[in-house]
DNA sequence: CACCAATTTATAATGACTATAAAATAAAAT
DNA sequence: ATTTTATTTTATAGTCATTATAAATTGGTG
């Protein structure tokens, strides 16, 4: 239940906080807050931009949720909070979950006196959709 | 030779590339743009912050040099053009080349029908220095 | 239901980066 | 060596995602 979600994290349960995690929850598409924002304003017209910025910041420092900073320009992210590979088609411009399975590590861990606490893998390159089009359209 | 490598990408040599690139050469600093060109900007008052970005730009798309997004508000640059392991340490914020053996990966790969030209690897943590500090510290 | 701290909202501000267009210059052509 | 031309540099204005601000609203406890 994401109203118990919100409760164990000691946040007030509001209809924005409601809306957004809904909207996130098994979304796979890695929004970013101007998509989750138009796509919450029909139903929420009062919804302000600067609350699902609030929101995702509130949610994502609380490890509800992960930021994805795979684009250079704007933020995405992911209603899964463990560090997990990304992907980022430079045709389409999509975002995909992409685990690697030997590069998934676990957090924290130590290497070399450093303490890593947390880890983003961010692959680049060309989606399946996308080969698949080239593919075609260059027959 | 600095000269040889911008010949060989077809670009022409100019005082300002010479010296963001002589700047970078064996720097494990990790700089800014704003850093780059407040450290030239004594020897080259005429230079401008816009040549440094259009510079690193240039020298980043031709496989030169490296950007790095670890930081959310602000890029940094490595000379070495080769996908690594990075290491930002949340306390001092420094920089710094984190190779973590079996992660580091060949490019270009393929896996699930993704075709992955490049990727980056992020760490986030406490680092050797500000680990040894605390730890005196809180003594 | 009243209170108060937390939250939302609208809007202004920030700041890294990019676009623009004029001036300067590297290097090829003469 | 000089001319020529495309490239590069420069100063500055513009962009845009994100953050700060402060007033208005509201969730939830007593």
């Amino acid at each position: 239940m994401i109203i118990n979600r919100l409760k164990k994290l000691g946040l007030k349960i509001t209809p924005q906080r409601l809306a957004i995690l809904n909207l996130l929850e098994g979304n796979i598409k890695h929004p970013s807050a101007e998509e989750i924002y138009n796509q919450l304003k029909p139903q929420y017209p009062s919804l302000s931009l600067a609350t699902v910025y609030n929101t995702l910041d509130v949610l994502a420092r609380a490890g509800a949720l992960q930021e994805i900073r795979i684009k250079a320009e704007k933020r995405h992210f992911d209603p899964n909070p463990v560090p997990h590979g990304h992907f980022l088609c430079r045709i389409c411009e999509s975002i995909h979950d992409l685990d690697v399975g030997p590069l998934e590590i676990q957090t924290p861990f130590n290497i070399r006196d450093y303490l890593v606490k947390d880890y983003t893998l961010y692959f680049y390159g060309i989606c399946p959709r996308c080969r698949k089009r080239d593919r075609s359209s260059n027959q």
